[in-house]
DNA sequence: AAGAGGCCCTGATAGC
DNA sequence: TGCTATCAGGGCCTCT
């Protein structure tokens, strides 16, 4: 569910609150998770000093004072929860995507302070924790994975040279992972709008010029989601004020039979099915 | 060997 | 109200 910035602004609250906390106890209640807990996982954690909150992509990278990493990925569905010890008022929600009450269901991992307590609750189990053993392996464990949209390495030479001989649409190439890694579907539609370019687009009738807008907004749509504090969709309420605000910058996500958002555009914002996922366009502007 | 499709799961919502 | 079907911000695996 979370794309690049929602993880980004999961990153940054979870390093304000456990950078040089020692985490006393780890408490898993259900291991099976889309990778299953390793058995190493309380080991590896309890005991140790975060260094530091970090990430690549989707994933949230934690360095511990043992020189080991977990990293944790939010799946579709995972959100993070920060509570102070004895004070069940002032819990905070570190993600978007439920409501600011801690859910009674499917809180599989809780990561205790000496203060608070941090609790990862996922639905539908998508998410996993990983914990790798040193900085060499770290950088194997995303070698597949293609540069961030912010990356220099992610520019036309490098775009020209991925798509040779490649037969996808566009939209499908913008998730894929191997290509440019942090994109998911919501952001995906919205760079696509933003660069003018039709979904359905086979990547070899990509000009140059098409390139560089996809590349040029690529970074401005997650810059822009990232300073608007990620995007909060569906039913999410929260209390506490740190709701995302950039759904209201949509263009094109769910926005199906609106009219398009560009100047002196007629066109209408329609959803069809790309690999299997939905893709926003507006049919007349996005050619 | 790239690409399409299925699958892992639960929950919210729509339609009958 | 209660059923069923569909869809959801991800990514990996298998088949062709």
């Amino acid at each position: 569910m979370p794309e690049l910035p929602e993880v980004e602004i999961v990153r940054k609250s979870l390093d304000k609150k456990i950078c040089q906390k020692k985490v006393k106890k780890v408490i898993i209640r259900n291991k099976n998770l889309r990778i299953k807990i390793p058995n190493n996982f309380r080991k590896s954690i309890e005991k140790k000093i975060i260094k530091k909150v970090s990430r690549f992509s989707k994933y949230i990278i934690i360095y511990l004072s043992s020189g080991k990493i977990c990293i944790i990925h939010l799946g579709m569905s995972g959100t993070i929860h920060f509570i102070k010890k004895n004070d069940r008022k002032t819990l905070t929600n570190l993600s978007f995507y439920n409501s600011p009450y801690l859910p009674k269901k499917h809180n599989h991992v809780e990561i205790l302070f000496d203060r608070f307590k941090l609790i990862y609750n996922d639905p539908r189990r998508f998410g996993f924790f990983q914990i790798i053993n040193s900085s060499k392996n770290l950088k194997r464990r995303f070698e597949h994975l293609g540069p961030e949209p912010f990356d220099d390495k992610f520019n036309l030479v490098y775009f020209k040279e991925f798509i040779k001989n490649k037969n996808k649409r566009v939209k499908d190439l913008l998730i894929d992972q191997k290509f440019v890694s942090g994109i998911g579907n919501i952001y995906a539609s919205e760079i696509l709008f933003l660069a003018k370019i039709n979904p359905f687009k086979k990547v070899k009738l990509l000009n140059n010029k098409d390139c560089i807008q996809i590349i040029y907004n690529s970074k401005k749509v997650l810059l822009n989601a990232i300073k608007k504090g990620g995007s909060s969709i569906r039913n999410f309420k929260n209390t506490n004020g740190s709701q995302g605000k950039f759904q209201d910058n949509f263009k094109v996500y769910q926005r199906v039979g609106s009219s398009c958002k560009r100047n002196n555009c007629e066109g209408e914002i329609v959803k069809k099915v790309i690999a299997n996922r939905s893709s926003f366009f507006c049919n007349f502007c996005q050619k």
